[in-house]
DNA sequence: CTTTCCTAATCTGCATACAGTATACAGATG
DNA sequence: CATCTGTATACTGTATGCAGATTAGGAAAG
């Protein structure tokens, strides 16, 4: 330990390091593909990348190669990297581990009550309800996100928010387009659960979140049995030639 | 469909392609991970590393980032690799992670049955067993890890696979070094859970799995509170100066 | 002797260059 | 006309080079 302590309470934010350009580049593609303007199962073609973002091809690399291992890309060795295309029982499945994970955070949450924690949740309730109300379909799923990444920062448990973080942005994607349906239905129950945590009651936290996901996940079945797919996605998986000068 | 059917039959198997450098660097590197050959808090520069593996930066770097996102190095930007120092509480949250997950492995595993599936898993017990007596150490952690493995495989969730098998990487790399002492006990758990995933008892085998890896979680907490440390670990997490010519 | 400042050397981040490989198109062959 | 084969080309994988950032170590000052 060095000999005078540094007073630790001041602003401890270390000055922001600049951020590597391969972060900048992850954070661009995933946008572009959330919003569809690089499409599932295209190919991402590096060198292209790099001129559009400006960049040489070295991060545009890197960040494929991050964006391969969330799950956003698809990384053919010796092939190329192309936008993941969800599976439909890959989307199920995902949602059911998130049922699981959130489930425990709700349970670890709740055995960690903290008046200052149920303020925030209760707030993120409160804007949910207004953003619905409005028919502020992108206020509502960003107040959604926010609940439930609150809900597992509670949870104390540091490796659970980064898996659900994971798990959480690509649920996102996929539901973006499906337009979340049960909208106040989907708040009661959100409301319920702020109570079971604020009361301490562990079971019953863990049990309306399981419920809570599941019924997502249901919802999220029937929309897929129902609408007949949104486009049968030609699946492009070929490598496609740029110039044919 | 081509016209012709080539005969399919044939030796199918396709000439494996050339594994991409990156990947077997993070093998490698793994490895000396795993087997302290590289020691928590090492600094890890990527020309040594390269000069030692005999390749590139590049295939380095790439794998750096890899092993980042898995948790087994830390990258700071603009200051280098090191390799992740896991702290107490984070083994503890990790195992937590694992209890859940598992027990949800366990719970699908039971309810799609089949015998084929169950015959592994005995075979993996009785290799279990087997190693135990002989006091095989490597073996039977060997046999636990694919246990556990098979487990999440039967369940039939693709991403919940992906997902316990990053953590039962990691969760070996803690244990390894404390050789698991619940021996026999650990083994009857397992017996006793297989049975109940032959029945289709979905309820026991959920129960039955979180029992499990609860215990094995608090023998681990026992060991830290007893062992009072393996080494306080300097924690080096300074850049070192290689060549002070 | 302690603290501060400066300097030098190292290391990372990014760009560019090169080689090998897979693909698509065109021409050849039956 | 259909199918196969050869060749040009584009793309990935890997290596190397360069500039800026960051730290360790030591000199200078209190």
């Amino acid at each position: 330990m060095p000999p005078r302590e540094l007073p630790q309470q001041m602003g401890a934010r270390r000055i922001d390091r600049p951020v590597p350009l391969r972060e900048r580049v992850y954070q661009a593609m995933q946008e572009l593909i959330i919003s569809r303007q690089l499409a599932p199962g295209q190919h991402l073609v590096e060198s292209e990348l790099a001129e559009m973002l400006g960049v040489s091809r070295q991060p545009i690399r890197e960040a494929l190669q991050l964006l391969n291992t969330a799950g956003w890309v698809d990384l053919q060795p010796g092939y190329g990297a192309f936008v993941h295309a969800p599976a439909p029982e890959e989307v199920d499945q995902l949602l059911a581990v998130r049922a699981v994970l959130e489930s425990e955070s709700a349970r670890l949450a709740s055995t960690l009550v903290d008046t200052e924690g149920v303020d925030r949740l209760r707030k993120l309730c409160a804007e949910g309800e207004a953003a619905l109300d409005e028919d502020n379909t992108e206020g509502m799923v960003a107040a959604n996100a926010e609940l439930h990444r609150t809900v597992t920062e509670l949870s104390g448990n540091k490796v659970l928010m980064d898996f659900v973080a994971q798990i959480d942005s690509r649920v996102q994607w996929y539901f973006t387009p499906i337009a979340h349906v049960r909208g106040h239905e989907s708040w009661r129950e959100h409301a319920e659960l702020v109570d079971a945590i604020e009361r301490g009651d562990t079971e019953g936290a863990g049990r309306i979140m399981r419920e809570h996901t599941e019924r997502t996940r249901r919802a999220y079945q029937k929309q897929v049995e129902e609408g007949p797919e949104e486009e049968p996605q030609p699946q492009v998986r070929s490598r496609r030639r740029r110039t044919a000068r």
